[in-house]
RNA sequence: GCCCCCAUCGUCUAGGGGCCUAGGACAUCGCCCUCUCACGGCGAAGACAGGGGUUCGAAUCCCCUUGGGGGUACCA
């Protein structure tokens, strides 16, 4: 068998949404379960829409997520160029061809008067297409249409006879009848761009493409394209049309929805793995146990026949799951070279880390590590521990420490401190039992205003790790910190 | 309007005629663990859109209806 080649071909008007990184890593899967090739391509041939700037960041967002192409931007390849407005020659010299055999020919018709057709055929209840008017023009006719300073496009020559089927490896055989829906459409724009339904089959015919794995919003511009490649005489590729991916109301995702972007994952702190695999179980499933697949595990395990055929609803819910999975199966060391950055864009460590700030930071990954599910997350659960004049959460302390003998207990601990020879569970439990039958109080209230105490919150690690983690004299530092604000606002 | 695709718990899905009193995961709820929050463990609730066929037998096959999505551009 002939190697596999798919490709990728996203156009760069802005970011690469979960949609297209999911159409990138089914090609992408396909590709290497099969030992082929992937490509990219870039669709630029709209220059009002297309920039550098968004073909970069595509670029960035296929590394970010580990989809490596083996052909296209900077990395080049015997099919080249990658980008479609480098190739406007091959269009050029294709469309000629077509208009040689006979097969396309030049149409004078403007966007007002087509539309107006179509308006009418709409009220008439039939199938809007262009009826061909322009495609047995003279010569004569052709020059006076020239002179009124009409711009021609080109359009394909189309069968208007029997049916064109495409044989779908994920739907089926889908059967299109000829004489309705696929019309004599514009190949090469007046402005002599190519169209998308143009571009798209030359360029894979060209670069040798033998799998077009890509939304199901293709399907419908299937059968005009397989015209194309028979008027070409291109071999045919194979055709997969995966389902698309809706919001939550079912309606097609899009930025309404919320963060659509890979990169926006990226920063609110979405590991790529945890991205790769949620996107994999969005129109893929493997059997009935398994929801967790490493990358060597999906290309292993990836086929089409498994992809399913109806649209998937993007479940934010279950990303942020997922990634709280590859949070905590992350080593401290990975865990921190990923925090690292956040901790200090917050202000909280400097550029240059010392050892032991190193492992003070550690050290409280360990404990943070099953309580976040999003990177991003390191900053406000971990405030306290950098910061001195870290806030109280106001509802907390109005609800924590205006208990009687708040004031007894945190001095009774901040005496305590002093005489523990170490902060941690094996000394202070004992030392704090004490304290529970001093003031006939539960573990529990003596631990809360502890807590809110020394992080202005109601929500941390385990007391005694927080303790151990601040060390004597924080502990004492703060509980006098606390004391004074309580004092001032007159709540003892 | 015309054409195409799709239809299992709220969501992602397993299921390709009997193994289904329909399985798993997220979310939800309860219990356990427990100093809070997580994590973890246990458990509960929760679906074959409706109607016709085919068949000894249908979630699985066919048809219709309904619903959802897509296409119908000198966008891609």
């Amino acid at each position: 068998m002939s190697t596999v080649r798919v490709r990728f071909a996203p156009s760069p008007t802005g970011y690469l949404h979960v949609g297209g990184a999911r159409t990138a890593l089914f090609n992408w899967l396909f590709a290497r379960h099969h030992h082929g090739v992937f490509v990219l391509r870039i669709e630029d041939t709209d220059l009002a829409r297309s920039t550098d700037a968004a073909t970069q960041v595509i670029l960035d967002a296929l590394q970010f997520l580990g989809l490596d192409w083996d052909e296209g931007p900077v990395k080049g390849g015997d099919f080249g160029p990658y980008y479609q407005s480098q190739r406007l020659d091959l269009y050029q010299e294709y469309a000629a061809k077509l208009m040689e055999m006979g097969r396309a020919y030049e149409c004078f018709c403007t966007p007002e008067e087509l539309d107006q057709r179509r308006q009418e055929q709409m009220k008439q209840g039939q199938a809007t297409r262009y009826d061909g008017r322009c495609r047995h023009l003279s010569d004569e006719e052709k020059e006076d249409l020239r002179a009124q300073g009409r711009l021609p496009v080109i359009r394909l020559a189309s069968l208007d006879e029997g049916e064109t089927v495409v044989h779908d490896l994920i739907r089926g055989d889908v059967t299109f009848d000829n004489t309705t829906q696929v019309d004599d459409f514009v190949l090469v724009k007046s402005d002599g761009m190519p169209t998308y339904n143009f571009a798209v089959v030359v360029d894979d015919a060209l670069m040798k493409i033998t799998h077009v794995i890509r939304g199901e919003d293709h399907l419908s511009n299937t059968p005009k394209q397989i015209q194309l490649y028979q008027a070409l005489d291109f071999p045919l590729p194979k055709f997969a049309h995966i389902p698309m991916i809706l919001g939550p109301d079912k309606a097609l995702l899009s930025k309404r929805h919320g963060a659509t972007s890979v990169m926006q994952f990226h920063e609110d702190g979405y590991l790529a793995e945890a991205m790769v695999n949620y996107l994999s179980l969005l129109g893929w499933g493997y059997d009935d146990s398994q929801t967790i697949f490493s990358v060597p595990e999906l290309i292993e395990k990836f086929t089409l026949e498994r992809v399913s055929k109806n649209p998937a609803v993007f479940d934010i819910q279950k990303l942020e799951w997922m990634n709280g999975v590859y949070i905590r199966a992350l080593s401290v060391e990975d865990l921190y070279e990923r925090a690292l950055p956040y901790w200090q864009r917050a202000g909280f460590l400097p550029e240059e880390i010392t050892p032991e700030v190193k492992e003070y930071a550690q050290r409280i990954l360990k404990e943070l590590q099953s309580r976040i599910r999003l990177m991003a997350d390191v900053v406000e659960s971990a405030q306290y521990f950098f910061m001195d004049d870290y806030p109280y959460q106001p509802d907390v302390v109005q609800k924590i420490l205006t208990k009687p003998h708040t004031e007894e207990i945190l001095q009774y601990v901040y005496e305590v401190i002093k005489e523990a020879p170490q902060l941690n569970e094996e000394h202070l439990k004992p030392l704090f039992q004490v304290g529970m039958e001093k003031f006939g109080i539960k573990m529990g209230e003596l631990i809360q205003p502890l807590r809110v105490a020394l992080t202005g919150t109601n929500v941390s690690p385990g007391i005694y790790d927080v303790l151990e983690l601040l060390g004597s004299e924080k502990v004492r530092s703060r509980i006098e910190r606390t004391l004074a604000m309580l004092k001032e606002k007159e709540l003892i």
